[in-house]
DNA sequence: GCAAAAGTGTTAACTGTACACCCATGT
DNA sequence: ACATGGGTGTACAGTTAACACTTTTGC
């Protein structure tokens, strides 16, 4: 039975866990897996390996769940309570057939998890790919999340706080949203984001002025009412914005 | 001899540093350490206990070069690139002197440190202890530090790069001065931390109407001028808008 | 033609900026 | 008396919020 890793080429008691956001059907969603012989679900996650920056091996996980290369992936904090790390774990694990029984060492071992979100592009991601670990994936609504494992409900709690603080600072829709994007669509990620209506025109308006939208002279055709002009971002602009932030005080 | 910690307790391959900032003389200040027999400065750092929380290792490191207890520490980022371990480090440290032979297999453990940032209020600091590796510490102005070891240039940088964007959203100064301080005061910190100049009158009035000051009725006395009124933060409304922001977009 | 969604415009209220003026204190 | 720093006030400019009107499209 080849073995999913090799415990000596990694960094001891050190994991990291993304929380990938995604937007579809007005809904922020996470994907999640689901554990083999258990009915909880987990964050998509993995070891750094020694020879690996930490960065990299959130990338990596990404990249191996999602097929994704190019997206926003932002470290947001560090998990280290003991109490994260539940003493009948490793044993539970290995119990359930989850692990080989020559993991059951690694997995006793007192973790601490670097916690990562990403934001993608929903339609992207073909067929996300589950892992050693798991039996499948799935998006899920960020309002009705399933059982999760040890403190992962903490973690994605951790990254939706993080992701609205940077919404009031920062722009956001980038690598949400598809390349090509209405108003009105931005506006509904906006609300979903804040948990309430925003004024149409005011928002128009307000998003301009950042100037980071390009008005493409395309429309969003099939509608049933009048067809709305397509957006992109400028990139640069964006990126720009994203670094200075939008509205500071001083 | 008695060995500073015992590696055998302690998670693997993990450490914490904390960039610890007060305010002094108008400039904004770091404390570090000078290493014993080396011409570097460092961090003041540890590592964490396998029994012992992420965040509690901060405070304790915090705590025992300061004596501050009730301060304000916050996580920042996660430093975990390969590269940051230089490949003779250990080597070097025992060759001066610097550890114990018997320590040297644990210096070479490839190293993710995660950086806290602490605000003090400088004047409360009596005298900082040195670590068991360093032969004293001191106070630097961030503009002007002395060469610092491995990364640490790095990790101060990027504290400092947080500290300024709370500043832009979200209240500071409370540890950072003293309990009662004069409005003039609170200015001269808000201009370091930006570099630049502004305008005593609005400052006043922006200051104000975040609501998050008490005024009391004593006055700083004397100086050579109109003794300035004393003023407070109110706790429980400066942790409101730490928490909320002071000015969010939406 | 009507309802619903999208684009454009207008005004009033609010906020921020740039000042002027007065007060207190040490020399 | 005056120089300097501190407290308060005001007017103009710029921004935001609330809302009206017009256009397009499917039924």
């Amino acid at each position: 039975m080849e073995l999913p890793f090799q415990p000596s080429q990694c960094q001891p008691g050190l994991s990291v866990d993304c929380v990938i956001f995604g937007f579809h059907e007005n809904e922020l969603k996470v994907l999640l897996l689901k554990l083999l012989h258990n009915r909880e679900w987990a964050l998509p996650g993995g070891f750094v390996m020694l020879d690996e920056d930490l960065d990299r091996a959130a990338v990596r996980v990404l990249r191996e769940r999602t097929g994704l290369k190019r997206i926003f992936l932002r470290q947001f904090h560090a998990f280290g309570e003991v109490s994260r790390n539940l003493p009948g774990h490793a044993d539970k694990l290995v119990r359930t057939q989850a692990i080989h029984p020559s993991l059951q060492a690694w997995f006793e071992q007192r973790f601490i998890t670097i916690g990562f979100y990403a934001l993608v592009e929903y339609s992207q991601v073909e067929e996300p790919h589950p892992d050693y670990f798991s039996e499948f994936c799935r998006w899920y609504s960020i309002r009705e999340l399933p059982p999760l494992m040890l403190d992962h409900q903490r973690i994605v709690s951790k990254a939706l706080e993080t992701l609205r603080l940077q919404l009031k600072y920062q722009p956001i829709g980038l690598n949400l949203l598809p390349e090509r994007f209405t108003m009105p669509e931005l506006q509904a990620l906006y609300e979903t984001l804040l948990e309430k209506k925003l004024d149409r025109r005011n928002f128009q308006r307000k998003m301009l002025s950042y100037d980071i939208l390009v008005k493409t002279d395309e429309f969003r055709q099939g509608g049933a009412h009048k067809a709305p002009v397509l957006y992109a971002f400028d990139p640069d602009r964006y990126q720009q914005a994203l670094q200075h932030g939008l509205n500071s005080i001083w």
